[in-house]
DNA sequence: CAAAATTAAATGTTTATACATTAATTACAA
DNA sequence: TTGTAATTAATGTATAAACATTTAATTTTG
């Protein structure tokens, strides 16, 4: 459905606007369609997304800082996230010998375990999408780049 | 900046897994954005993307239902936001005759007059998008309808 | 027509978000 | 060194989001 018709107006001022609502929504969309993914594990995508990250260190550890600095909603709070984990037994938190302000955050084998469950379904996800095609995908991708690029 | 970049990851997976990545990012982006803007003004984004739908009705009223219906994120209590923006006297909301279920809300001049202020510094940042080129603008919103189409 | 089903909006409630503030530690500069 | 600034994480708090439930009105059906 184009996103006229999803909110139901039929014109727009511009491209430029129509861009702009077209972005949010589909982000909307997404996010909503993760979440739903999400909710029979038992965690939020947010939450989700800091367990990728952690498993990205492949075992070491990384502060609550660099995982802010890695999330895509870096307004949300990352201490409190990897509280939710941490209470879960999804991940470990020790203090950090070097600097004892910051706090190491480690995946747990409970952790793994889980994102491996949910990227099966998420690869299902991605399937769908490929069919879209890989040139039309970079393309996506370059102008989403050039998109905020343009964006002071 | 690449995707790349702003979340500090070197690579993706796929080119799917990172078009939804990138397409989430860039929805918060703007999200966040468009929301400094309108904090000056009193308002959400949420409230004035209603005030924009009252608007968009020329005078015409719009139940609480087709005013979800058009909202960008459905989820959200177009009741409670109507709400908002009755307390701030921006609208107007009475019992419909026809079907007293419904309530028929009107935009009132000081939404209008609060519209047109918060618009012209959404064309500013309209002019600063359309260095992509209109072109690019299409067929990003041809991808961006596209994409959500592959999606079941 | 009357009962059941459906629809529209409002409300209740739990959790999350957006910020500001705080507390502890480290870095830096006079 | 010693006080000041900066950094890191946690916490406080008001508001908003995500649903579920409720209330009232209308529509459908037996």
């Amino acid at each position: 459905m184009s996103i006229s018709d999803e909110i139901k107006q039929s014109s727009f001022k511009n491209e430029e606007t129509k861009a702009v609502i077209n972005l949010i929504f589909t982000g909307n969309f997404l996010v909503q369609r993760q979440q739903a993914f999400m909710k029979p594990f038992g965690i939020t995508m947010q939450q989700f997304n800091v367990l990728r990250i952690l498993q990205g260190q492949k075992g070491q550890a990384i502060s609550v800082l660099s995982i802010t600095e890695r999330m895509l909603d870096k307004m949300s709070n990352a201490s409190r996230l990897v509280d939710k984990l941490f209470a879960k037994k999804l991940v470990s938190r020790v203090q950090c010998k070097k600097d004892r302000r910051a706090v190491d955050v480690y995946i747990l084998p409970a952790g793994s375990a889980l994102i491996a469950q949910i990227e099966v379904h998420l690869d299902e996800f991605g399937k769908q999408i490929s069919q879209l095609g890989e040139e039309n995908l970079k393309q996506l991708n370059e102008l989403l780049d050039q998109f905020r690029e343009s964006i002071t």
